[in-house]
DNA sequence: TGACAATGCCTAAGAAATTTAGGTATATTT
DNA sequence: AAATATACCTAAATTTCTTAGGCATTGTCA
């Protein structure tokens, strides 16, 4: 059923964009919310998500904190001022983008 | 100026519906159509068109004929009939793209 | 008229993002 | 007991795109 026809770069937006709402998550439940939101339309892969929550922390963008429950540990994420702002970019990029492609691909009105 | 700023595969379907509402273009004219369309904010390289083209040719999408113009040769493609049913996909995969980007980024109404 | 921009095609190396296909471990459900 | 859900991870390969060229003709402007 699911859709999953993502495109390059909008996974960094969704993440990042997640985590404005959210303040605090962890990787599963990223990929859970994204589901959720979606109807289960789109679907994150664990191989692409946590590559690039590694990388976003790596430019600074997230931060971590562990934290245990039911004996698991989870690794929760959160934006650094960097990332809100970086956040705010990404998200204008991906509006742009698709009016670009409206523009592109909208019906002719004669 | 140009945000230039393409998502994964969005080349492929941009190309499909311009020779969809066109019938015939060639390479060079597919780059100066997306910068009209889109005010010279979206800007298809080159490097990025030819290889797709020859591409969508391969996958049997397109097909290629010549015109000499002012001694210079232009390279035609147009849509077969796989290319126009696969069109119609391409550019269901993108309305379904952007509306669940849409319900990821949209603001939270309360 | 000489140079540069525009028109028109192309390729190849490398970077970046994702898919695919695993691995590890605990908790819960069947 | 076995399968599913939760929770993290990596690595090879693939796909797509960027960057940086090359070649040739025509148009423009100083």
């Amino acid at each position: 059923m699911a859709n999953n026809k993502l495109y390059k770069g909008s996974l960094t937006t969704i993440i990042l964009k997640l985590l404005k709402e959210q303040e605090r998550m962890y990787g599963y439940e990223i990929t859970q919310k994204v589901k959720e939101l979606t109807s289960g339309e789109l679907v994150i892969t664990e191989g692409a998500l946590y590559p690039a929550l590694h990388k976003l922390e790596g430019e600074g963008l997230l931060t971590v904190s562990y934290q245990k429950v039911n004996n698991r540990t989870r690794k929760y994420y959160s934006l650094t001022q960097k990332g809100k702002e970086e956040t705010i970019n990404k998200l204008k990029e991906l509006e742009q983008f698709i009016q670009q492609m409206q523009l592109i691909i909208q019906p002719k009105l004669i």
